[in-house]
DNA sequence: CATCACGCTGAAAGCGCTTACATAAATATT
DNA sequence: AATATTTATGTAAGCGCTTTCAGCGTGATG
């Protein structure tokens, strides 16, 4: 690989001047700009951008941490946050952490003595108090999926009570009375707050909470089966279940015919996420629109924006769930 | 952020030895260690990785591009080889470039110019010969999802040929004569493979091959979609649709659902890939299973082997592909 | 014609680390 | 005890780039 030096050299000019070149500064005469560029071309030098971050402190790379890599809901994610820095020639060191704490904080660790230039993050297991101390550190953050009074800027989030209250609304609305919800972890914020909605939306129709027709499961499709297996072995009677996430009702989904009803007829299931397979499924899944792609564009415009002075239309931290109506929830004559 | 430099001061020692216990060289004495080491605490060192990196050309970075980042095909290849990457504590820098070959050369380029030990690609526009080119040179690449004979044991790919022939003599062997096949795009080299394979299933059964009777998708639900409808169109009549890959599968199931056929009764599909929301659809569907997470293993595993020496069995270049029946394809009886 | 300002370019000092190579200390060898 | 070996540490020269500062040439100004 050619170095600036040997540019430097065959264009008849020093380091300097090929740097402000290749900076494109314009306190280079064009002439004198013609000459290095065609020695760049002749010689096909290409920076190296380490000794270039090295130099300036500035990597152009953004690193980006997410709990999983091959789920549908992360993966939309990294997709948007990608085509939006793509756009600016900044680049993704990215790394997933699978919830914990201890890999959270070395992978943060990590990407800072990476250099890189911003933080893009969606960790589940540090606390709150951790993050506003890094965000006050010398590299920016911003945080995804989760709302943190005191860094409420740098904060991209869901209204998840809200959607967990949509979510229960409508189905009630259809006229189920008799309803199960299988939630996510206790562990993570978002499933709690969506548990929340759920028990709003119940209390608001009249409909007593009863434990028994809470079930907490794990967020992957697996939850949703042991969810359905669960009621059905307490003899709990229901027409309806509402799952805090997409997976979970596929999972719901497939127990129900293994057991041999018919969907949607003889059971209402209701997911959240609108992930990309709620599509796929049939009945077509009813869910809560969960705009993580817009989130992830947001975050990551916030990033150019704020790190690297791009322009960028205005920025959005809060974002509002929409109830899908599709065909997985029926109607029930009320009895 | 402390240096190794007030590290040096702090401990007493020259930064080469700072150096040295950092990459625990064992010509360094217990004691020097152990003064360094406290030191390292006492600072809360944390080694500046783009100096390293500069200084050794070395940076313990993979460099992945993928065609794209939001579909599950990329997803389950990613997550594998990010799991074996963290194993060995190497990190990812991950770029995808929308199978253009300007882009990809680009983004090559860049993961180049970042100094990445080593490249993980899944390209489909750039040429054999610029990718065996790109293995003489100074740092090592592994392929995914293709192949190419002069840098065999550097390719990563599944038997395609034969996943197509297994798809169709399933399909044959269930009673479908009326068949009508749905590629991926001509211009991808595995979309190609899976149709030969189709028409060496066909010839085997000795049922003619109509051209009136292929379409060729662009690998995404909507192709499917689209295919059926030219069928429908045309006035073809089948009894099965073999696609590309299953969301082109589910593609056919939503439009045949839309034309009001009753699934799988009226209609057998069969997809290609066994990507995750092929378990979630109802029918559940019957496709060709593509161990995208196993090549993404072996090709880290690779990287980890002969990059960085580790340990690691022995490697798997080339992939079976399996017939995993499911209940979108059924018998039919015979007139 | 001397002076000043301004635009362009070059010299050189880092950025924080690795790694020959040289040297000093410790140990082994005779 | 003197020398040869080995082991542990330090010195200093980079890695390829950015950036400050100084200096040069040019034209404008008085």
């Amino acid at each position: 690989m050619a170095t600036i030096y040997e540019v430097s050299r065959l264009a008849g000019v020093s380091l300097a001047t090929v740097s402000r070149v290749m900076n494109d500064s314009n306190a280079v005469r064009q002439s004198t700009k013609d000459k290095v560029n065609l020695a760049i071309q002749q010689l096909n030098y290409k920076p190296n951008s380490v000794a270039k971050s090295l130099a300036s402190s500035r990597s152009d790379c953004i690193g980006v941490l997410v709990s999983e890599l091959d789920s549908p809901f992360f993966t939309k994610l990294l997709g948007s946050i990608e085509a939006v820095c793509k756009r600016s020639d900044k680049h993704l060191v990215v790394t997933s952490c699978h919830n914990d704490a201890q890999h959270e904080k070395e992978d943060i660790e990590f990407l800072i003595g990476r250099n890189c230039d911003a933080l893009i993050l969606h960790v589940e297991g540090v606390s709150d108090e951790y993050l506003v101390e890094l965000s006050e550190g010398p590299i920016p953050i911003v945080v995804l999926n989760r709302y943190i009074p005191k860094i409420a800027s740098k904060c991209f989030s869901l209204n998840n009570e809200l959607g967990g209250y949509l979510a229960t609304k409508a189905t009630i609305e259809k006229g189920h009375r008799e309803i199960v919800y299988i939630s996510g972890p206790d562990h993570k914020a978002d499933a709690l707050q969506r548990l929340a909605g759920h028990k709003r939306a119940l209390a608001e129709a009249g409909i007593r909470l009863d434990e028994s027709r809470l079930f907490m499961g794990d967020y992957l499709q697996l939850g949703g089966q042991q969810g359905y297996e669960h009621f059905i072995q307490k003899g709990v009677s229901f027409t309806a279940v509402i799952c805090g996430n997409d997976e979970m009702a596929t999972g719901v989904m497939a127990a129900a015919r293994d057991a041999g009803l018919t969907l949607p007829e003889d059971l209402s299931i209701m997911g959240f996420d609108d992930v990309i397979f709620s599509r796929y499924t049939f009945p077509r899944l009813s869910t809560i629109e969960n705009p993580i792609a817009r989130m992830g564009e947001m975050a990551a415009t916030t990033v150019m924006q704020e790190v690297y002075k791009k322009p960028g239309g205005p920025i959005k931290n809060l974002f509002e769930p929409k109830l899908i109506s599709r065909e997985s929830v029926v109607n029930i004559v009320c009895d």
